[in-house]
DNA sequence: GATGATTATTAGCCTATGCTAACTTTTTGC
DNA sequence: GCAAAAAGTTAGCATAGGCTAATAATCATC
């Protein structure tokens, strides 16, 4: 070991802190992607149940003006995820409808585990909906494990 | 029930609506304070460690630049969760150390509760990260039963 | 104690995500 | 088929949270 072994001089110090950085990064990238995927998952439930995903009912389920999403909706057609014609409905593209699909599939494990762990229904909604976008693969294997066995 | 039961006209669906425009605005709600709760965290870990929190070291930790930390570091501030003088190290407040305190808490419950599910270290830290800003105090006591019991 | 390296700040830019106000288009109901 | 209501859009504003480039202050070393 060398004679400075004062304030972080160590390799493993400097290892540790570039993981650290690195698990904020990947937080920070996961919700870069938060809102898109709230959306794709929603607009994917309303053509479900309604036949067509209108912003209208996507502003009021999420809580937002009409013009909040216009501009995210204008986001999401840039991003291939949504396509629409002024003044009509939006549609997923096939991009859109894969990660709708594997947003609904993350939110329905997360959902069932917080069931299973003996959560009530209507926190259990609102946790996994902010969970959802923050858990690993790994992590998510476990949560199915674990609800599939209770 | 009324003759109108097409598209979400009954009292159900209205308040179905709601509730998850609730949760969603929720969702955002903690989203907000999200980038204020990580650095308070950092910030009393760095002191407890080295005695100070310098913006350096937090910039290091948090993969950010130095820019970015102080122009965060400048809301902290403005919301009252730590003091500093130009060029100096930061300190927290009464309020930013509670904050801290209460962060900390609920990361460790979240940390310990992944391992306890057989989940690895860097991947549960990693998930840590992300989910402890979402989760409620119901689900937090939960994940601290199932720790506790394993 | 001067000077070079490190650290901190400032200025200025960008994007995302929210809002209100004003306007346009579409839909609906007589 | 027209007028009012509902829905959608646009313009313009604000804040948060990133960045780079340039500047300023502090620290460490000789």
């Amino acid at each position: 070991m060398t004679d400075d072994e004062n304030l972080e001089s160590t390799e493993a110090e400097a290892r540790a802190v570039e993981s650290r950085a690195e698990a904020f990064i990947g937080v920070r990238e996961a919700r870069r992607s938060e809102v898109a995927e709230d959306y794709v998952e929603l607009i994917a439930e309303l053509i479900h149940e309604n036949g067509e995903a209108r912003p209208v009912d996507i502003a009021a389920r999420m809580g937002v003006t009409a013009p909040t999403v216009a501009k995210t909706l204008g986001r999401l057609a840039r991003d291939g995820l949504i396509t629409r014609a002024k003044y009509r409905s939006v549609f997923l593209t096939e991009e859109g409808r894969a990660l709708a699909k594997e947003c609904r599939h993350r939110h329905e494990i997360v959902l069932r585990f917080l069931l299973s762990l003996g959560l009530d229904p209507e926190t259990a909604e609102r946790d996994a909906e902010g969970i959802e976008h923050h858990v690993s693969e790994r992590t998510l294997a476990l949560f199915a494990a674990f609800a599939q066995r209770s």
